[in-house]
DNA sequence: TTTATTTACGCAACCGTTACCGGAAAATTC
DNA sequence: GAATTTTCCGGTAACGGTTGCGTAAATAAA
């Protein structure tokens, strides 16, 4: 089966039209007469012409359409960015065009391959298995507009747009330490990802800030990320089998799957949330707070983010030629506080969600 | 900004070489001297030469790629079938292109214009909004292949996937009636799909086989398809709002995010489920294990349905001509039993999961 | 040495569209 | 009626790549 479009040409043979006549007539030229251009229009009305958009865009060498590298969408905070990308574009005519890359720099690789001189720009969030950014940096010099959003690439000068993963894990260490917690455990994502590394140095600086205990075992990363359940249950059985004396009490978790699957396992493992172990992660999950124990978070702005990010590449878009000075947006996470962390009052049932929403951040 | 890639003119130009033979060394032609090809490869490595895309869909009228519209991300089902149909088409070395529609019939007119001619083939799921299917039965008419999954459209002879609503629903309101609910309820979605038409057909047909009541009262549609709380509230408030002896006590609702929402209103309302109402909704949605009470829901297989749907285009890719009989692959859905609807094993805490598996369908 | 064959490359057409240029016919001006 | 302008339309070259064909030089066969 294959495709066979109805092209200009064909039309102009079945008209006794020349070709460029056609063109001009479906363009409303004022160099065609009415009563041409009528019977043009009619008959690609008809013949239901659709302008053939991939000759369209190597002559105009413009797409009108921009890709987006986003890691899984069973994720919800990437469908939530894509969701805030998409309603900017849509605004400003453009298509969006969406691929996965699975957290696999292969499949990263071939996106982009695919997506180039296809689109006019690329928002980007790096897979986490990628290392050598090569693919990236060679499609930046040649002048393909670039933006990154949360996992962002630091090699290469553009605009960026991320989550303030420090300050969201040092606020949500600073709740655990709060509700009397003195052994706080950390769940990571791949060792290698800026992301987790921020994260982590939030969590250890208020760990220091307040003069806590700090140990390595009780830091684990995930080395495929946490896609799977069970590298989170491998992690969890290494902190849940310590000696009583040494087992965390609390527990920050750093990203939504990885969230998830801490909460399953303890749930799995009857280990009481809070009491035993205090539990808050990154995650955007819906539902959280139907959850018992309900869920404390630190949620990410997950559409504004992606509606950032989408901007500054528009800006990009637009200028004549690569800025001279390139943004960094910062958005702040909301940390809200649930029943799984909360060992203090004793209406933990009183499903009062707290946030703390504090001011965005704009760096030069 | 604009991108400026290396073309294969540019390197002739530069090595004086012809374009063909360029071209031609690239391809490790026999017709070209190995020196020669040394030449251009490892000139053409230097300059990072990727192949134009656009030009070779051009010229080959091939583009190895395939397009899936999608209503929305942000719906767990959707991005489990996506998931099943990427992996099933990266094996086969497509790329797959996702466009949103939003359930909105003029983004998805848009979508097939800006997807027809960029892609082989189409997988679709038409938006709840849409009435008039012309621009599918247009491109498909062309020779456009595609293959319908989920929410089909029948006035198109092609092959398509689906899960089997009417069982599901059928399976979903008997599980009710034999917890004891007498008068059970009905959310669907647009009053127009067919998806939800079929899901009622079940619900009627249970509860007549049960000679149980049936009260128009007790189903609501909602107009946008219940995209945003508030339509599922206003459905909720007219059905709770009954007298107590009109009152529904047993719920089915159609849609993942109308089973959060319905759950949702009955938490905020603290209507005890399933004591006051017992419910059970269609829901892919992660977690609801983890709520209290623990959400009973039909669960569609979605990466199987992903999957099957990325197998039929395939086929349609690979035949020659439309083939003379198309198929209608039927996925039953799981019925998963949990506290939400669980009224008469006093043991609702246990969290047994009693999975009701049927054996799938395939009609020819 | 002449002819046939092979090797190694360039030219040009094509995919569907637009834009520049050129030109015939009609309409207008003088 | 001739000159000029206007109206209306067609041919052609690009965009970047592939491919059939032609061809000069080098080699092999006669």
């Amino acid at each position: 089966m294959k495709f066979e479009p109805v092209t200009i040409k064909q039309m102009a043979r079945d008209l006794n039209l020349g070709i460029s006549t056609v063109s001009r007539a479906l363009h409303d030229s004022h160099e065609i007469s009415e009563e041409t251009k009528k019977r043009v229009v009619a008959y690609a009305r008809k013949l239901n012409y659709i302008p053939n958009p991939i000759a369209l865009s190597l002559r105009a060498k413009r797409n009108r359409s921009i890709g987006i590298l986003i890691s899984q969408f069973n994720n919800p905070f990437c469908s939530q960015v894509v969701h805030g990308m998409e309603s900017a574009f849509y605004k400003e005519g453009y298509q969006v065009s969406i691929v996965q890359t699975n957290e696999s720099t292969e499949k990263e690789a071939k996106a982009v391959q695919y997506l180039s001189s296809r689109v006019d720009g690329l928002l980007v969030s790096i897979s986490s298995e990628t290392k050598n950014t090569d693919h990236f940096k060679d499609l930046y010099e040649k002048g393909m507009p670039i933006v990154f959003y949360d996992r962002v690439c630091r090699d290469i000068q553009t605009h960026m747009t991320l989550s303030d993963n420090y300050r969201g894990a040092y606020e949500a260490t600073r709740h655990l330490l709060a509700q009397g917690c003195t052994r706080i455990g950390f769940l990571g994502g791949a060792a290698t990802q800026p992301i987790v590394q921020e994260r982590k140095a939030g969590y250890i600086t208020a760990l220091q800030d307040a003069a806590a205990t700090i140990d390595e075992k009780w830091i684990h990363y995930l080395p495929k990320g946490g896609v799977h359940y069970v590298e989170t249950e491998v992690a969890m059985d290494r902190l849940m089998r310590l000696p009583k004396s040494k087992r965390p009490d609390g527990l920050l978790t750093c990203w939504d799957k990885v969230t998830a699957d801490a909460y399953r396992y303890l749930r799995r493992h009857e280990i009481s949330m809070p009491d035993e172990v205090a539990l808050i992660g990154f995650s955007n999950f819906p539902l959280t707070d139907f959850m018992t124990p309900s869920l404390s978070v630190v949620q990410q702005q997950s559409e504004k983010l992606g509606e950032v990010a989408a901007g500054q590449l528009l800006a990009l878009l637009q200028s004549k030629r690569k800025p001279a000075r390139f943004q960094t947006e910062v958005l702040m996470p909301e940390i809200i506080i649930r029943e799984s962390s909360s060992r203090l009052n004793a209406g933990r049932a009183q499903r009062e969600q707290s946030k703390r929403r504090i001011k965005n951040i704009k760096r030069g």
